[in-house]
DNA sequence: ACTCATAAAGTCATCTGATGACTTTATGAG
DNA sequence: CTCATAAAGTCATCAGATGACTTTATGAGT
């Protein structure tokens, strides 16, 4: 099943081991088996296992003490910063933020009232056309606008979860992609608000997608080129 | 003047090089040296500079490309907890678990393949229909074939966020809600892989949307009650 | 000149072997 | 039985080599 999934031999290894710890293969305190036999069980080699051991040490799942030996630290998975999904690829990150953006829209068009509509479209009003000046400050009102819409739907697991992929996407977009990804018009955001006005999820769900598909095109163009 | 903090070498070069990223000395998506150069630098060796770097990676601020390079992948304070999302509501959050299902029942329509298809056949027949006993284990066995689902999507970032909620939503309802929500049956799943295997995204999306509606329909109805 | 397949160079991924530092355990004299 | 000390165990670090993958340079053919 992990077919598509193309990873390293470090990263198997720390997924084998955290595996084992959050099994409670170990309990709290134990010692693990030291580096040359975690090489032997993993099938890697010792600088490898050392690799996946510092990661999990870094994540508080593990301690190590010099001369002594490996020690599991905690078991518990809670807390973890979603370490994964901030080294997903640009690509994935995007798609997962346009997931969000395309359920939220149906969220937001179901549970709209006037108020929310008049704000979205001040927003959208607000941010207006890039004009070719200030991109920093372009995109950081473009993004207060789709912000707009997800803080509408009412959910807040989805509000965070966007606030935590946005960050990252704007930074690594901003200082890297520049403007070879197209900026959709005015026009295309402006479908969206309309199709919430008008409560129908479906035609919110749409327009999103239409909107998406080309930057995620680009996106695509650049990966491959 | 770190006289008395007895560390060890890759803790100082991951600090090192920590620094040098917040310090903004590499902008984002900018290359850093080689891990000869580094090595250099810092007067470590390639296999310290290796586990420094492996590190920082794993906390979102560099990424490796193997072949190309290693990129800062963004400069701010990575490691954010998302406590507003653990804390969001169970219904928020089941309805952000909803919205990844979804989308990602998509992406594995269009990306699908035989072996994967097949995988998510062979884990439904295994989950079967509940019949009243262990409910930990089927619980944890229609969660198998949910994660499949997502998993074959290739989105690393979706996986991820999907895990952070279905830990979180698996305790909440073992803990409270038992066993007053509705187990989808063994037909509304086989048609989500029906419409993978048919690489129909649409198909996909409203199978998925079917499924869930009357369990979120159960969920709304508990918390008004 | 231009295109494009291919060679060459650059870089990360991984393995192997060795040495040093530190801790734990075994030893043996008193 | 105590305790200094040797021995063994383990992590820390280094060095060198090979493989895999990406990027760049090259050159023949058009």
């Amino acid at each position: 099943m992990r077919a598509l999934s193309k990873t390293n031999l470090a990263d198997e290894a720390i997924e084998a081991i955290r595996g084992d710890i959050l099994g409670k293969r170990w309990a709290v305190g134990e010692k693990l088996p030291n580096e040359a036999s975690l090489s032997a069980m993993l099938s890697v080699s010792r600088g490898t296992v050392r690799e996946a051991v510092r990661v999990l040490v870094s994540q508080g799942y593990l301690e190590t003490r010099q001369g002594s030996g490996t020690y599991v630290r905690s078991t518990r998975d809670a807390g973890r910063p979603l370490t994964m999904a901030r080294r997903a690829s640009l690509r994935d990150q995007f798609e997962a933020r346009c997931a969000l953006d395309v359920e939220a829209a149906r969220l937001t068009a179901i549970r709209k009232t006037p108020e929310t509509v008049a704000e979205l479209r001040r927003l959208l009003a607000e941010r207006g056309n890039y004009d070719g000046g200030n991109q920093a400050g372009f995109i950081e009102r473009d993004l207060a606008f789709h912000k707009a819409v997800i803080a509408a739907s009412g959910n807040r697991a989805m509000i965070e979860i966007y606030d935590f992929f946005s960050a990252s996407i704007a930074d690594t977009i901003a200082a890297t992609l520049g403007k070879d990804i197209p900026e959709p018009d005015m026009q295309a955001h402006a479908n969206i608000v309309d199709a919430i006005e008008t409560g129908d999820a479906d035609k919110a769900d749409a327009a999103v997608r239409r909107f998406m598909a080309p930057v995620l095109a680009a996106l695509d163009r650049m990966i491959l080129s």
